[in-house]
DNA sequence: TGCAACTGATTGCAAAATGCAAGCGGATTG
DNA sequence: CAATCCGCTTGCATTTTGCAATCAGTTGCA
């Protein structure tokens, strides 16, 4: 559960944070697809995470102090989670990988369309993104004048569609089976 | 061995590519180290690599285009690995994983003068590093002008004295037992 | 020439992580 | 009041990892 510590290099040490095939998944939905529930997270990634890694890597992740919970008060079994700065601050690591994974692996055009964004956007679009976010997880007060488009909008609208069709999908193979 | 394909987004795909304990540590260790044989990746990581998983991880960092391997001229068993393009524009994602490590997780001085100098130079640094890695590991002509210091020299230095102060530390041991 | 040290690996085995399906008690919805 | 949903746990099979010993071939040195 706890972080090994092979070494205090720093690339090593983010890679003990989140060097495993899960970790990253789970706080890209939380970033980019705002999922903030258990179910949500489990339903809604595409890459199907089973539910005790699932409630594996959130434990993992509150203790690392990525994410908080917290309760749902319109639904007495909900939980929230909340991303923690130090996740927020993710952000550009997210972009840079989103880019380098869109230059030279055979990615889906559907769903490269928020790295190219992200891309396009550079920084400076970054830093309104995590702003938006801090907004959304730390209810901070957003810096963003009224009236502005939002990152957060623009970046999940695309994705939202093909998780839907996937979705979709699965009813179809269900109802055909 | 081959990749999962769990999706085509552009982030989970990278991470299927580096998202273990060790790829990235090996790409770390030739981009920043210099390390270009076996047993140099095998005795100077200081996370202490098993040989198998160095020889598991070599095979597939190959088989997907990171890597290449060809034959020492100056010794018939030896091997020399070299990065590829794909592997060297992983440096902006290496510099932005070091800024996040040395802001959030307990990175130890001495290891961290690396990500401190990325982070320093910014995107124009990373893009003479790359040039120099393209230099030595694809025999690219060098746009660094001659005489200019070398980021690679700057890079290292810091890095083998610590390793070596380690292998210093290991000899003791052995030598009291 | 002979032998120790070193080359890039491989093998066997134990331990840990992962994946899958089913189920749990409680809350909510229709 | 029954069906569904809530976050999560359990049991178990499979896969991945870690460790130590070992391999056959090469090299450097006496």
């Amino acid at each position: 559960m706890n972080i090994d510590r092979r070494s205090g290099c720093p690339i090593n040490l983010s890679l003990e944070v989140f060097g495993d095939r899960w970790s990253l998944i789970i706080l890209r939905d939380m970033i980019f697809g705002g999922r903030r529930h258990f179910r949500e997270l489990l339903n809604g990634s595409l890459e199907g995470i089973a539910s005790n890694i699932l409630a594996d890597r959130l434990k993992r992740l509150m203790a690392l102090g990525l994410l908080t919970k917290a309760d749902d008060p319109s639904h007495k079994q909900k939980a929230i989670y909340s991303l923690t700065e130090m996740a927020i601050t993710l952000v550009p690591i997210m972009a840079q990988l989103g880019a380098w994974g869109r230059v030279w692996l055979p990615v889906s055009e559907e769903l490269s369309i928020r790295a190219e964004l992200l891309e396009k956007g550079g920084p400076p679009l970054w830093e309104q993104f995590m702003d938006e976010l801090r907004h959304e997880h730390l209810g901070a007060p957003s810096r963003t004048p009224p009236g502005a488009p939002s990152v957060r909008q623009q970046l999940r609208a695309a994705y939202e569609a093909v998780v839907e069709r996937k979705a979709d999908e699965l009813r179809h193979i269900k109802t055909d089976a």
